[in-house]
RNA sequence: GUCCCCAUCGUCUAGCCAGGCCUAGGACACCACCCUUUCAAGGUGGGUACACGGGUUCGAAUCCCGUUGGGGACACCA
């Protein structure tokens, strides 16, 4: 039985972005691996900027990636509540305690007068955390304020001396000096805690075992795992992933495109190749293999095999990681993925058998040319109507010559009693040797006469799909627009 | 400004911890060729990297120091 018990902490202030995918990925599969638990803990303890759609929508993310959580929201768990917006009792609890053993003391700075004091300690060179002027405040000075109708926010009082230092999974021994850590506010003045402070009781409640989070939580490590002690919790070990940065090297953001999961979803992304992907950001195997399953993604998964540098996402690689997992998938499983997307797009009706049948044959022969499901719309539609659109960049292929070829085509072929792949083939070859052209040279005009595109399957095995009668319709009146 | 993290092809990375097997391997992208009725896929080949400077050592991409560069944190945000 294993002891390992990870999470994954958003706050739903967003949406599901690329960093915190590959944070609940890596929290995800080192629980798949070790046979442990996976737990889902929403961190709404910002008021102003917390959003049940938010929350619904990580969740979503979550599902469609296929991660799957223990404990958590829509779950339970015998360590919950797992939103922390209903565990204040909890944090009140252990704020008391703060107070009651000199770990903490009530702060009545104004934010201004804070700022304003940062701002001069830095104009100045010195560290500018909190200086701790509330740590000596008289009864006195305490009512003065409390009459003023300051509220007071609970300040976790760090140590003036010493080292605080842990072993990071990934970075090895990391210290810091305990002068540099300032007396952080735990509770604000509306009663909710703070980041570090939630994370702190939550995880030593929830019994956590590792936590993997993101390189910038680092300066917040020293500032936990004073509290750890503090409260006699026994700290989790400490990972720190590096951060995915955009192609400029600054933090990745939507300022870069898709940065969301749900981008990804919308942009035809397979979710098991994000996950792929994303799963190279930080992390690499140790031989050459890069296309992975989640079931290989979680054999293989290990701590010891993460890396410490910052990564580029790299939306071409992304894009060939999704191209690889569409090959593996069968012509059923593409159908199935691709027929919601064609009904959506009013190509095809619910409960339309032939449209379906025709969608699988289409899919046969397309073979390898989707590397993305967002490409079946415009790869597609032109089997199931009339109305598809043209490549204006591919017109030069059907210039005045070609079109009178094609239209000879399209006399040949009317006359065919039988039409199928043979046979058009047959017919087009035997023409181009009559006009004494390369076959290519009715083949490409052909092509586009008949889908619009430049690109796409064998040309015969297309017409075969399209039937004699709408090839030859199409050939006599190709769409230019 | 203070503290922290990082540094191998344009990008993701292997190699670094336990120095020699590295004239540095793989992948994406790019280029060329092959296959082919097109594109894609596939195949073959190609160019491109150990940031810099010192040390330690018989030997350094690998260990140490410094410099430079990049990133992060410094909120009653997480």
């Amino acid at each position: 039985m294993s002891h390992v018990r990870v999470r994954f902490a958003p706050s739903p202030t967003g949406t599901l972005h690329v960093g915190g995918a590959r944070t609940a990925l890596f929290n995800w599969l080192y629980a798949r691996n070790q046979q442990g638990i996976f737990i889902l803990r929403i961190e709404d303890t910002d008021q102003e900027r917390s959003t049940v759609e938010s929350h619904a929508q990580i969740l979503r993310s979550l599902r469609w990636l296929g991660l799957d959580w223990d404990e958590g929201p829509e779950m339970g768990g015998a360590f919950g509540p797992y939103v922390q917006s209903e565990r204040r009792a909890i944090y009140a609890q252990y704020a008391q305690r703060l107070l009651d053993e000199g770990l903490g003391y009530h702060c009545y700075c104004a934010p201004d007068e804070l700022a304003q004091r940062r701002a001069e300690a830095m104009a100045q060179g010195r560290p500018p955390g909190y200086d701790r002027r509330c740590r000596t405040l008289t009864d006195e000075q305490r009512r003065r304020f409390e009459a003023e109708g300051r509220a007071p926010v609970l300040r976790a009082r760090m140590p003036d001396e010493g080292v605080t230092k842990w072993t990071d999974l990934v970075h090895g021994e990391t210290e810091f000096q305990n002068t540099v850590l300032d007396d952080w506010v735990a509770l604000k003045s509306d009663g909710f805690p703070t980041y570090n402070f939630g994370a702190v009781v939550d995880d030593g409640l929830m019994e956590i075992s590792h936590v993997l989070r993101g390189d910038d939580h680092i300066s917040n490590t020293p500032r936990q795992i004073v509290l750890f002690k503090a409260f006699g919790f026994r700290a989790p070990k400490f990972g720190h992933l590096p951060m995915i940065l955009g192609p400029d090297r600054q933090r990745l953001s939507k300022r870069h495109g898709a940065a969301s999961a749900e981008e990804f979803r919308d942009a035809g992304f397979l979710p098991q190749a994000l996950v792929n992907y994303l799963a190279l950001l930080g992390w690499s195997p140790g031989d050459n293999r890069e296309v992975f399953t989640t079931e290989q993604l979680i054999k293989a998964f290990s701590l010891k095999r993460l890396n410490n540098t910052a990564a580029v996402f790299d939306l071409e690689k992304a894009k060939h990681i999704n191209a690889e997992h569409m090959k593996l998938l069968p012509t059923s499983a593409k159908v199935e993925l691709a027929w919601p997307i064609l009904l959506a797009r009013g190509l095809a009706h619910e409960g339309d058998e032939a449209a379906r049948i025709r969608l699988g044959r289409v899919i046969e022969i397309m073979g390898n040319r989707f590397s993305n499901l967002g490409d079946i719309p415009t790869h597609l539609a032109c089997y199931f109507t009339e109305d598809y659109s043209v490549d204006p960049q591919g017109a030069s292929v059907l210039d005045e010559a070609a079109r009178e070829r094609v239209h000879m085509l399209a006399a040949a072929y009317q006359k065919l009693p039988v039409f199928t792949a043979k046979i058009a083939e047959g017919v087009l070859r035997e023409l181009a040797t009559n006009l004494q052209v390369d076959a290519g040279d009715l083949i490409h005009p052909a092509r586009y006469a008949l889908s619009g595109r430049t690109v796409g399957p064998s040309l015969f095995a297309a017409m075969e799909v399209l039937g004699q009668k709408t090839v030859v319709a199409r050939l006599r009146r190709p769409k230019v627009s």
